[in-house]
DNA sequence: CTAGTTGCAAAGAGTTTGCATGGCG
DNA sequence: CGCCATGCAAACTCTTTGCAACTAG
């Protein structure tokens, strides 16, 4: 896969990149992109691809059926625990020193080994609770 | 919503309380129950409106769109952050000072507040390690 | 009896795929 | 020029909904 630097390939990572730090639905990042003439299909096959690639992350929003995806620049990125902020989308790393000890504590205490890959944490982040009213497009109160 | 006490809602309930321990998808409750007479919408319905109750959360699983349900007793069940095992498919409670301090140690350092009701955290359960050292792809040790 | 529930089938939402055309290397 | 990638639309999967029949209280 990813053979071909296509004029989609490198829209779509761009616009990726640029979003490194939100978690973006297929259908938002056609719409996002669709003037630079992507189709919904070649959305979804390169991430596909990026995501084989370890490129892409992908990961499910609590309680709704769409899946949501987010670049992954580095392998590190993948040993790092991500906060995701259900305020205003916002995708962090959690300190990796602080995701270590978590996993050890969790290892340790519950005999269960965390898949940092896998795991998100959510809840709010301090931006949001800071200013208490960063309310995102089309999101009500 | 429950106003009435159908066969088919007891059956689900009961269903739901005997795995209440394992993520368990639509089909497959409906599956499970369908000698039982009850239908897939029957499920849904009967799902949205525990849910709506409290008495059942839903998770959805990393990387996959479908999406998961457990039954979930108490209250307390909310305050605490549940570990589900990407083998098995259990999900178990974590120890709640384990959460306490984790939620904490979040706040302090990342400024994030951790929401306990949404998260959940995928890994491998010590029953899976002891039973089968399956080793998948990108797992710390 | 009467309103909440059910089953069925049709409608939706989100994602995947087959196929002919187009474009990267 | 050959093969991969794209676009479109149809197929799929999972979930929701409309409606007439059914049933708990």
């Amino acid at each position: 896969m990813a053979k071909y630097m296509t004029k989609q390939r490198r829209v779509l990572m761009d616009y990726l990149a640029e979003n490194a730090d939100s978690l973006l639905s297929a259908e938002k990042i056609a719409a996002d992109l669709e003037p630079c003439g992507i189709s919904i299909s070649a959305v979804y096959r390169n991430i596909a691809a990026l995501e084989a690639e370890g490129k892409v992350r992908r990961s499910g929003k609590a309680g709704s059926r769409t899946v949501y995806y987010q670049y992954s620049a580095a392998e590190e990125c993948r040993e790092k625990l991500h906060l995701s902020c259900r305020e205003c989308g916002k995708t962090c790393h959690m300190e990796p020193r602080e995701a270590e000890r978590l996993a050890r504590s969790i290892k340790t205490h519950e005999g269960f080994v965390l898949d940092r890959a896998e795991t998100v944490l959510y809840g709010v982040c301090r931006d949001c609770r800071a200013g208490k009213r960063v309310r995102k497009k089309g999101e009500s109160e």
